[in-house]
DNA sequence: GCTTTGACGTATG
DNA sequence: TCATACGCCAAAG
């Protein structure tokens, strides 16, 4: 899932640093487009360990300058308790990039990423 | 070490 | 579409 083509120190998504390659997948979620925790776990080369991701991104200060609002769970509900600030901030910031948020689900056939992150990621063309 | 706890995922009914 | 069951594994206690 994770290949080779520069030193991990320019691409974090090789790094040894297993919170480095988490966050470098989630960093290159694109705008308007969401993905899964499973995807991005997968794409950091751990498969099967969303929770992880879930994890890490609890533990994330705000500070981090990271697009934690992309990343849904892989029916496409946001994963924070809807009663939450949290829920809320994650509505609005999806929102302001174009992305529709119903009933705190998101349609992934229209916004979802699951199945092209790799591509967007590595920059493969389609085809 | 063992048990519990999750910003989760898949299978099944 | 919802609910339940079970798998998963790092951290915390």
């Amino acid at each position: 899932m994770v290949r080779q083509s520069a030193p991990y120190w320019v691409n974090p998504l090789i790094s040894p640093d297993r919170h480095a390659r988490v966050y470098a997948a989630i960093a290159a979620i694109p705008r308007g487009r969401v993905a899964s925790y499973g995807a991005i776990a997968a794409c950091a080369g751990l498969p099967g360990r969303a929770r992880l991701v879930g994890k890490l991104l609890r533990e994330t200060p705000e500070g981090m300058l990271l697009p934690w609002h992309r990343v849904l769970r892989a029916n496409g509900q946001l994963a924070l308790p809807p009663d939450s600030v949290g829920f809320r901030q994650q509505c609005r910031l999806l929102r302001a990039e174009g992305v529709e948020v119903r009933k705190g689900r998101v349609a992934l056939s229209r916004f979802g990423l699951d199945g092209s992150l790799d591509r967007v990621l590595w920059g493969k063309p389609d085809s």
